[in-house]
DNA sequence: CTATGGCACGGATT
DNA sequence: AATCCGTGCCATAG
């Protein structure tokens, strides 16, 4: 990223800001092997240890006490709190935040933790020597979903044993317990876990071809168009649709599919571990909006002051190398800072804004623009676009959504929409819709309400039930 | 004839 | 400069 350590001390203004731009659009996982590999190939920077608060055992800041526990009185309940928060657990620890609902801990239960270990016991007895370490090597790239997190050519290439032979043993743990697990995508898992089924009771045939052909339509919930592409009736796709939500999981690491907090509205986009979570001081919702920004880390990053004076007796020869790599890593904690310092303004701002999106939900959410928010802040608009991307929040009802949906432009009318028709109790045609939203000092034409629906994964009136 | 989806255009957003 | 979004017009299905 920045071998020419030369220029950059000449340049250090330039530098800085590029780095700082590119460690902003990061999320906290690629931030962490971001750090990881500086820390590794720079001697002068290094991580000193952490503290963690007894109450809440959060790691806490260099110095001073933890923002989440300490009691400070807030002038201003309207202002949220934002506060950068490392967090070693959330790079690759366990999350402690959803241990309200664990299972008591069964030593035979699969747990996340054991999954690998869980299904290598199956497996193991079918197979032999060589295929058995394949196995074991595939099964230690599990991620929390049960997919897999390498290609099976490296697994090859690191085995040198032709591909047929990795494939073959990847279809053997693919039709494990949780039948799909070891699989490359989402959509693979689904594949398997419809011909394990089809082996007992025969599925519908179009359900293999819409996660075959449309399942990027599928996931996206577009279902008028994936039944253009499948070339049959929408009522015949819907029912495929359903077979597959009900029977099939294309996250096998997972029990359920989707949120299980809010069993009405179904997500299908899972997302990892979020970024950003805000929730309230002490879980009380009477006291402030807390954001926290995850640092993925176990302490604070800085340079090395012991660092500092071995330059002083260093050789000759080598004093220049150390000078650069004292000056990259002081570039590198400053850039990490700033990087932080916008979040936190980013989120203060944003939090403050769409206060009432977080609290109660879709409807309330204002449309913000990115390019508004750059205005405010004083940044450029880019900065604002880089800081969004790819990022996801979790909200205090627990449901992580990706950071953008706070600039949505339209969520606040889909999510009325969804309502209406919800409520309805006699199928209301788009036309009607629209005169309702009027009602309501909306907007909107004909065309776009379509669309709305069609984002929703709502059916067309004359295709929905006049009860629900 | 009515309800809806497809395509394409223009303006806003990123 | 590229992309996304709302909308109008037209074709098609029922």
């Amino acid at each position: 990223m920045y071998q020419t350590t030369r220029q950059i001390t000449r340049h250090v203004t330039t530098a800085h800001l590029a780095v700082t731009m590119s460690l902003l659009s990061l999320t906290n996982g690629e931030l962490r092997e971001e750090i990881d590999r500086e820390l590794a190939s720079n001697p002068a920077l290094e991580l000193v240890e952490e503290r963690h608060c007894p109450t809440c055992r959060r790691i806490l800041p260099a110095n001073g006490p933890c923002p989440v526990c300490s009691q400070s009185p807030s002038s201003d309940l309207s202002e949220p709190l934002v506060y950068v928060s490392p967090r070693e657990d959330f790079y690759n620890g366990r999350s402690e935040d959803r241990d309200e609902d664990d299972s008591p801990d069964d030593p035979f239960s699969s747990s996340t933790e054991e999954l690998p270990a869980y299904v290598l016991r199956q497996v193991a007895p079918d197979l032999a020597g060589q295929d058995r370490r394949i196995a074991a090597f595939l099964l230690s790239h599990l991620n929390e979903d049960g997919l897999l997190t390498i290609e099976l050519v490296e697994a090859a290439f690191y085995f040198h044993v032709p591909m047929a032979r990795i494939e073959a043993v990847q279809r053997i743990i693919q039709r494990a317990d949780p039948v799909g697990v070891g699989s490359i995508t989402p959509q693979q898992a689904l594949l398997v876990q419809l011909d394990v089924l089809g082996e007992t009771c025969p599925a519908p045939e179009l359900a293999r071809r819409a996660i075959k052909d449309g399942m990027d339509l599928l996931s996206r919930r577009q279902y008028p168009d994936l039944a253009r592409v499948l070339r049959a009736p929408l009522r015949q796709v819907m029912a495929a649709v359903k077979y597959i939500s009900e029977n099939l999981n294309p996250y096998p690491g997972r029990s359920h599919w989707g949120d299980v907090r809010q069993p009405g509205a179904a997500n299908v986009q899972v997302y990892q571990r979020p970024d950003i979570i805000i929730g309230y001081q002490n879980d009380d919702p009477k006291k402030n909006l807390f954001v926290e920004i995850i640092m993925p880390l176990g302490g604070t990053l800085r340079v090395n002051p012991m660092f500092k004076q071995a330059i002083q007796q260093a050789s000759e020869e080598k004093r220049d190398d150390w000078r650069a790599d004292l000056e990259r890593a002081s570039l590198f904690v400053k850039c990490i800072q700033q990087r932080n310092h916008t979040m936190q303004r980013l989120m203060q701002r944003v939090a403050g804004l769409q206060r009432d999106f977080i609290l109660h939900g879709e409807k309330h959410l204002k449309p913000v623009t990115r390019a508004q928010l750059s205005l405010e802040l004083e940044v450029h608009e880019s900065t604002i676009s880089r800081a969004v991307a790819g990022k996801t929040v979790q909200l205090p009802n627990r449901k992580i959504v990706p950071l953008s949906e706070f600039f949505d432009r339209s969520l606040n009318v889909r999510s009325l929409l969804k309502d209406i028709i919800l409520q309805e109790n006699h199928p209301l045609s788009d036309t009607e819709l629209v005169e309702i939203l009027q009602k309501q000092g909306i907007n909107v034409a004909r065309r776009t309400v379509a669309k709305y629906r069609a984002m929703e994964g709502i059916l067309p009136a004359h295709l929905r039930r006049p009860s629900c």
